[in-house]
DNA sequence: GGCTAAGCGGACCGCTGGGTCCGCTTAGTG
DNA sequence: CACTAAGCGGACCCAGCGGTCCGCTTAGCC
């Protein structure tokens, strides 16, 4: 990743970082709707000092989500390697769902956001790849249904994360039973119970946010 | 239902029934963030007249919000008396995810507001007691597993709800792939299968959402 | 037709919150 | 150590929001 255009200075570097965690903790707390101002307390620095690292809230926002995407898509490379396929599908789930349950109002805003940084749709994209990696493994091995995609189950997860959004913080294990389900459905089943209609694709995707003309990327 | 409390005159209560029409559209196309003005606007009113008819915006989005709930309550009961169980709760589902995709963005809010509006609560018990029926027809049927509740049902369904909210308006059978899977994830199985834990219930979710105090229903 | 209270519109208000600016501070180099 | 450009803080700005108010209109009744 060319993340090296200009190398920082130290203190903005690491105010970068202040930044990016409180920002996530605040969000994780209140919601996106924490204005800017408190975040910057919490990071113990000066608004100016938001703007000048991020140059719109929106900004802030996507790059939390880029990293968190990021990091899913590492910890499914890492799975990818695990001898049972099925297993691993669902322990990357399982990680990707406590992450979720940290900052479950980010990914309120992925949805809205999508369409507007070319970011986090590579990240996206990415992420996607790994998944349909270890989606295809699981069905080779016969552990899943053939006819679903990476998309369906990532769906069916951002189903899972949003359902359990306002129990999760009072009871954990709600979520567990969630994913329990999900895997439910993903298990194999006979000819007569085969879903209707295709897999949806990324293309389908992108059809459903058109890419943003004039206002591109971070 | 006592809405009898004061006849409005003729005008007043047309205009409540533009105002809650032109709202459910505004919200539908651009979420809940519309302001107060652009929905009298569509509806043809005055801004004041919003506020004389709904004290604040947010008792006007609960006034939707119930309104919606209460429908598919009638639904359901409709559906009680059908001769198939599974059909039947099913049917109820893809009744209810059609008007969610005209509204999707109102239940966003739910969660937010569910803790301040007692009159939500009450639809929503009224709501989650059809959907016990149906469930439990259904189940001793044998047609759906019984180790779920009506609250796991409920919560599978919004989570359809959100992950298709981006897609529906583009390509509207994902939807209908989602709840094929819901349906996969519901079917009967065997004893080494069974879901941890215990369903939730309405019991937990007022503890999830304590009442609040002071402020009560609409 | 005339009376009146309920209803109406939209100008207005105060506040919240994203984003800017500028005088001061400090990291980093020779 | 001295010099400078990058960085900093937080006062400030202003758009847009929810909500109020008041002079005019009209439904509804005799």
């Amino acid at each position: 990743m060319p993340e090296t255009s200009k190398p920082l200075r130290a203190d903005a570097e690491r105010n970068r970082r202040l930044l990016l965690d409180a920002a996530a903790d605040a969000f994780a707390e209140h919601g996106l709707e924490v204005g800017v101002a408190e975040i910057a307390r919490r990071a113990g620095v000066g608004q100016g000092t938001v703007f000048r690292r991020f140059p719109t809230k929106e900004h802030l926002i996507a790059a939390i989500v880029v990293d968190r995407m990021h990091q899913a898509t590492a910890r499914g490379r890492e799975v990818l390697t695990d001898p049972d396929p099925d297993g691993a599908l669902f322990e990357l789930l399982a990680s990707m769902l406590g992450s979720q349950q940290a900052d479950r109002s980010l990914f309120e805003a992925v949805a809205d956001t999508f369409l507007s940084n070319e970011d986090i749709r590579a990240a996206h994209t990415e992420l996607v790849g790994v998944l349909d990696q270890l989606l295809g493994r699981a069905q080779d091995a016969g552990a899943v249904r053939d006819d679903v995609g990476a998309l369906d189950v990532l769906m069916m997860f951002k189903g899972v994360c949003e359902a359990t959004r306002a129990f999760s913080s009072v009871d954990a294990d709600i979520a567990a039973r969630q994913l329990e389900l999900v895997r439910a459905a993903l298990r194999p089943v006979g000819t007569s119970e085969r879903l209707s209609g295709r897999p949806p694709t990324l293309a389908d995707m992108e059809r459903a946010f058109p890419r943003a003309e004039g206002k591109a990327s971070a």
